[in-house]
DNA sequence: GGGTAATTGTGAAATTATTCACGTTGTGAG
DNA sequence: CTCACAACGTGAATAATTTCACAATTACCC
């Protein structure tokens, strides 16, 4: 077991050079050096080395990497053989809309289960996925195994619901709503805010 | 004109703290510490204090800050007298979903127009949107004063979109295309990967 | 088989971000 | 009016992240 921490950073670009390296295998390449994956990546060569070392992957000085050894080192180190479920909470606009992104199994990744108080949202299949009402659900995540959580509901009741996936054994999250959350230390989150982005793009847009 | 540099991860904290302090404004609060602003941001006290000293807001010792005075330095600081102009490309369900949750002025930012290639998908109103085909977005840039880009298109259209939007005039762009973006160094770019924010928390919700 | 040129792997330096820690300040109590 | 305390403002320390720069390596050419 490989028990090493790999920062936070650093997993966002081994997920994004694996994308990168899939495309590339698609159109036929075996190897390619440090520059161009970062050209790919939009980063720099010595980051892309730095972030091969990290995981432990040794290229070959004039070959560079192989395309595909170097997938399957990604993939082993992001332990991708394992599957993960995922339920998504607060089955509005955008909710609807990630249900539709995933409604294909995505690479280990599948969200099994959805869920709203309202039930004029619930009982029903969206876009492939089975929509209940959440006080049914602590048990659908035992049932069907789920370790990830996606909050898609209103800032007012985003907690609430976090309490009730940590409750339930979920052990990470992913928050779309607009306020931080409070959660035990040892589960993971991280939150997607789109006004704030758009804020911030706002601000430096002005002023760059 | 105030033209120190504020670094990204600040300004992202202080879009935070604006949201916090206009809640709380609204429950009737006049002041509040640095340690109470932390526990609602889910930082350090510390953390607020740096904050608030980067866009040279001074509290008092014992009553803390004024909750309306920072906001109204928040605000100034992050230049939102300015309206911004947002057009969106590619109106999937991503798409459609981010201009329902638009539909409305969001202090400053709103969605003027959406575009995309497919004219099954075009001249019809989304959420109060008008939906244009993508040959018209250079002329509708100029004509609706648009500054913002948002990108909702699939991965191998992204670039192109991207370049389509500089070329038109627009000086910020979010990208919600899984690959990052080569755009000149003026244009501010974000980029938001729902697949790679999932793939990290399952990374570490097997880990921590 | 040896030379060459390009790329790797990685300590060290630089940069960026966060946290500490403490002198300063202003308010309210007595 | 004075004191004491709690919170502020901030220089300095620490931590995290990125970049530099160069020795080591190796495939290819002659």
């Amino acid at each position: 077991m490989n028990s090493k921490v790999i920062p936070v950073k650093t997993v966002e670009r081994l997920v994004l050079y694996k994308r990168l390296l899939r495309d590339l295998l698609g159109k036929g390449e075996q190897c390619l050096y440090s520059h161009q994956l970062a050209e790919l990546a939009k980063n720099t060569p010595a980051q892309v080395r730095r972030d091969l070392m990290t995981i432990g992957y040794a290229g070959s000085p004039r070959k560079g990497y192989g395309v595909q050894e170097l997938i399957d080192r990604i993939s082993e180190v992001l332990e991708e053989t394992r599957e993960h479920r995922i339920a998504l909470v607060g089955i509005g606009n955008l909710g609807r809309a990630i249900l539709s992104y995933f409604n294909y199994k995505h690479q280990g990744l599948a969200i099994v289960a959805a869920f709203d108080s309202d039930p004029s949202r619930t009982d029903r299949v969206i876009t492939g996925c089975r929509c209940f009402h959440t006080n049914e659900f602590a048990a659908k995540v035992k049932e069907l195994d789920i370790s990830i959580g996606i909050i898609t509901v209103p800032a007012d009741r985003a907690q609430g619901v976090a309490d009730m996936m940590v409750a339930a054994g979920v052990k990470g999250v992913l928050n779309f709503a607009p306020v931080p959350l409070s959660l035990p230390e040892h589960i993971f989150t991280d939150r997607i805010d789109i006004t704030m982005a758009l804020e911030k793009i706002a601000y430096f847009a002005s002023r760059k």
